[in-house]
DNA sequence: TGCCAGGCCGGGT
DNA sequence: ACCCGGCATGGC
């Protein structure tokens, strides 16, 4: 396939996922902070397991940088519990607070003012910080355009023949960044679209998806 | 009742 | 450079 036909096939399944589908108005999060959070907490988690997690920090009034990076580690991973991995988790969320305190001097708007590239590299070098979280903040929160990858997208495209069985995050993520326009609102709405048809339909033990949405850009 | 969920790390080959 | 076990809760 050439280039230019990658291109359009991404184009075309964008579009019938948001015909089918609608705005998700993604991230769901109230504040970039908050978003911050998510992406941690949401690691391997299904997201109704987060949201107990955020709702426990809210409740306890440590939902902002400050606060959270002077909780004691105990009563963080206690609050956290239902989003698994707590103690884990817990150790990475301060990880990343201590990231913000020690590099922005506590600024989430200096963060986000800073070069996409330096931040990344910056985010990567965070303890339990990984690809797929470092770009869900930079999208999601810094409103850079760094397409996400995740479980679903590797599924759904696989499934569809576009990606290879044993593709790398960021063969994947070239794959979208390389053919697409660097468009944070069109990053944003595909992902979300992927992840909501990788919920629904694109399940690990459900082989095929009939009437599914995208069934007709199956291969073959 | 087991399998799965919007990963990542550290140690072993 | 890969491969694997560990991390843990809640929903179906």
């Amino acid at each position: 396939m050439s280039d230019r036909q990658i291109s359009t096939q991404l184009t075309a399944i964008y579009k019938v996922l948001s015909r089918a589908y609608g705005p998700q108005h993604w991230w769901p999060g109230d504040t970039p902070f908050e978003v911050m959070v998510g992406a941690v907490l949401t690691q391997n988690t299904a997201w109704t397991n987060v949201e107990k997690a955020i709702a426990n920090l809210k409740k306890s009034r440590l939902l902002s940088l400050s606060r959270l990076h002077g909780a004691p580690g105990r009563q963080l991973a206690f609050l956290i519990r239902p989003s698994g991995y707590f103690n884990i988790k817990a150790q990475r969320l301060k990880s990343l607070t201590a990231f913000v305190a020690g590099r922005y001097r506590g600024s989430l708007k200096r963060m986000f003012a800073d070069d996409p590239r330096t931040l990344r590299e910056g985010l990567l070098g965070v303890n339990g910080i990984g690809p797929e979280t470092a770009d869900s903040i930079l999208l999601y929160a810094a409103n850079r355009p760094y397409f996400v990858v995740d479980a679903y997208t590797k599924r759904v495209f696989g499934r569809h023949g576009l990606i290879a069985d044993g593709a790398v995050y960021h063969e994947v993520q070239q794959l979208f960044m390389g053919n697409l326009p660097a468009d944070v609102r069109l990053y944003n709405e595909y992902h979300a679209l992927i992840v909501r048809i990788g919920k629904e339909r694109c399940k690990k033990n459900r082989p095929l998806c009939a009437g599914c949405p995208l069934e007709k850009f199956l291969p073959g």
